[in-house]
DNA sequence: TCGTTTTCTGACCGTATGGTCAAGGTTGAG
DNA sequence: CTCAACCTTGACCATACGGTCAGAAAACGA
């Protein structure tokens, strides 16, 4: 489509600027708010002048709106796991080990995305209402297929939508209180596993999923 | 224990107006966020001059301490159904229960709480580490004596705590999302219960709650 | 009724915040 | 090298916020 595209200097600073600044931004934002969260906080954190952050990002408000597009962004793409699958165990279960994934190597943004939804989504109320919606349509009518096809109980697709999502989701938003009654040290690797493994076991049994292939 | 304690006027105005405050501080808070939340606004909803509220409640974090205790409150209230209980199909049935009446009851309330976690617990660590600690710790033991008795299979006491707050807190943590699926309208009545059922169907089938008595 | 305590509130204050700007530095194309 | 475009930043501004306070008003006990 397009030659090398010669990089100069100044591309690479700019995007690499930008970079820098939403990853501290997405941090601040998390543990903060957006109230509570501070163009000085998120300047220092970023390791720049806070005029430098208005020259990218004209207003807060902007960059906050960045953020949170960039977590859709991969919330979205972790639900191509359900498309291909030929039943809920492969589906169902390759999506709550991409949500997990996502829980755990982005809390922050996990966070935000939390946070806005809970104060009425006043900046992303238009995602909710089309790409969010359209694509809950669409893995609603999988479920009801696969229960068609005798592939797991009759369940109300929506609310197992929710217990998929409200289960993942946890980790990261609620993974203070969870290191915490873990003595204080973050999950390990292995609990991590165990925790996916958890929410597999009791959600695909819970809704009697049949293997289609081989497994377990 | 007391005699009829004679109910001032004042008295009656100052827990009146505490309540008032109260009420209006969830609300604000729950909406805002701590940080965007603004002790003008909160007097605007309560009806009182801001003056007043610092009359109360001299600042706001102490404000805000008093919301979130007395949420924890009822939170903790709502583990009464977990003890007595038998078996996990009525234990984890009626906690689930409790716990999705009390999203619906008190949606505010159960987002300051989300909030304030998510935002590393700052003023209510040490609940997580002495009062919240040891309910779960003492459910924990609940859950794995009924494995010992054979009433459900054998998941970890821990990850299913944590599916059971994730889930039933998501319907008021999440609410405007869900409404927003909902075609924009809160759930009604019928789909509460519903969503009730789902929960608990999924969860007890999923660890093979094995009913005590005699129903299902 | 009178004096005391409690409650109420408009006006005010210091601070911190989001945002601006103008001046100076850097980079890249010709 | 030159000049225009772009980037950087310390200083600055208006506003809004949490909190204070003095004095008025109301409630109470005797």
């Amino acid at each position: 489509m397009s030659a090398p595209e010669r990089l100069t200097k100044r591309d690479a600073t700019r995007r690499e600027n930008e970079r820098v600044i939403l990853e501290a931004a997405e941090k601040v934002f998390a543990e903060a708010g957006f109230g509570g969260a501070t163009m000085q906080l998120i300047a220092d954190m970023a390791g720049l002048p806070k005029a430098n952050l208005h020259y990218y990002f004209p207003t807060k408000e902007e960059l906050y709106r960045k953020v949170v597009s960039r977590i859709f962004e991969i919330w979205l793409r972790a639900a191509a796991c359900f498309d291909a699958a030929p039943g809920p165990v492969e589906g169902i279960g390759a999506y709550v080990e991409a949500k997990m994934e996502i829980s755990r190597r982005h809390p922050h943004g996990s966070k935000v995305w939390a946070s806005e939804v809970m104060h009425g989504a006043p900046v992303i109320q238009d995602y909710l209402e089309t790409t969010l919606r359209d694509w809950t349509a669409g893995r609603a009518a999988v479920i009801r297929r696969w229960i068609a096809e005798g592939k797991m109980a009759p369940v109300d697709p929506h609310h197992l939508l929710y217990m998929l999502w409200a289960t993942t989701q946890h980790y990261a938003d609620f993974g203070h209180q969870i290191e915490t009654l873990n003595g204080g040290r973050p999950l390990s690797d292995r609990q991590w596993q165990a925790a996916t493994a958890s929410v597999k076991r009791i959600i695909l049994g819970g809704i009697g999923a049949v293997a289609t292939g081989t497994d377990l």
